[in-house]
DNA sequence: CGTTGCTATGCAACGAGGTGCATAGGAGGA
DNA sequence: TCCTCCTATGCACCTCGTTGCATAGCAACG
């Protein structure tokens, strides 16, 4: 219940179309919130009808024509609002852990290039985050960038992120040479 | 797509009811895999007309009968070929960190009561991990408890949700001082 | 006896989310 | 010219998951 939400925080960060909140999805704000283009083109026409967003034609040339969100007054205020309730669930969907435990009723060597897949694909992200750091959070000092609060708030989440590859890519370490345990009959 | 995986690695390491399952899924499993009750008798519905599981009736005195599950066959080869084939998503969902990004747009004090509740869920559960590991993990060799490769594997997942909530309650510190930062006036 | 509470199973309805497909304009290459 | 790719929007269908409710046995308490 909450894409919508973060669905405006995009918008406020920046308006835009639908595709473009896609593509955003698939970056940045997509490292903590997933969502695919023909669920953000439906949050969106009911956003739009519930006069959370306001829409606006734009013409283009060399491309097809878009329609441009921003939002709109009640949009703000419903962010507040769910800014003010409090937040549950954090509902967890680990796939590896589940398939690490039921390992062993199979082959534990099996999980080993699976466990190298995840943990690389872990690097490329805190390579991918570290960059992103240093581009929009290197030493100089604001510039024409963001508001202080905005740009500091995108920047403790970032570290939130790498924070978060560094400990998986450590654990997934762990796993390995547990599994590793095995081959060698420990 | 992967309850059913959950259940198989659940029931597995020890046969069980609906209930039992949905019990187990608000601990161990659950750190890693949420599930309901409802959603727990729906699958084992489908399992048990796929053959992945049979059904026993257990009358039990003192409280009202039961149907214990236990893998079958085809469930067995379903976990095992599920082993082998890759995951991907691990699609994430953290409210938290659109409401952080979020709190730009409205008022960043709001949310330090919301992240020091959050701090504190997460220091109860790694307390409770901890707590758990020196009961099923000390040093005592085995003991009657599960074959090692099953008890290995546990242990290595359980290290990861310890690391994972040293890691969220370091960074929500991060957070508080971000935050603070902003009333201070910085 | 009625109430509360735990064990145990289940249905109905709804909304969220994913898969697959359709459409359409334009760019660039074979 | 056809093919492929990127931008851009959208529908239809189906599954997953949540919410709310219903049933029923038994225990403990007042």
């Amino acid at each position: 219940m909450a894409l919508e939400h973060a669905i405006l925080v995009s918008l406020q960060e920046k308006p835009g179309s639908g595709y473009e909140l896609a593509r955003r999805f698939e970056r940045s704000i997509g490292y903590f919130w997933t969502a695919s283009h023909q669920q953000i083109y439906r949050v969106l026409k009911r956003m739009e009808s519930d006069g959370w967003v306001d829409v606006r034609d734009v013409q283009q040339y060399g491309r097809p024509d878009k329609k441009e969100y921003s939002v709109a007054e009640p949009g703000r205020d419903a962010l507040c609002a769910w800014l003010h309730e409090p937040t549950e669930p954090e509902s967890v969907r680990h796939d590896l852990a589940v398939k690490i435990r039921g390992a062993a009723y199979g082959d534990p060597a099996a999980l080993i290039s699976e466990v190298e897949r995840h943990r690389q694909t872990h690097t490329d992200r805190l390579t991918h985050y570290l960059a992103g750091e240093a581009r929009d959070f290197g030493e100089h000092p604001a510039a024409d960038g963001p508001l202080d609060a905005e740009r500091e708030l995108q920047h403790v989440v970032l570290r939130g992120g790498v924070a978060y590859e560094r400990m998986m890519i450590a654990w997934l370490d762990d796993v390995l040479a547990t599994l590793a345990g095995f081959n060698t009959g420990h």
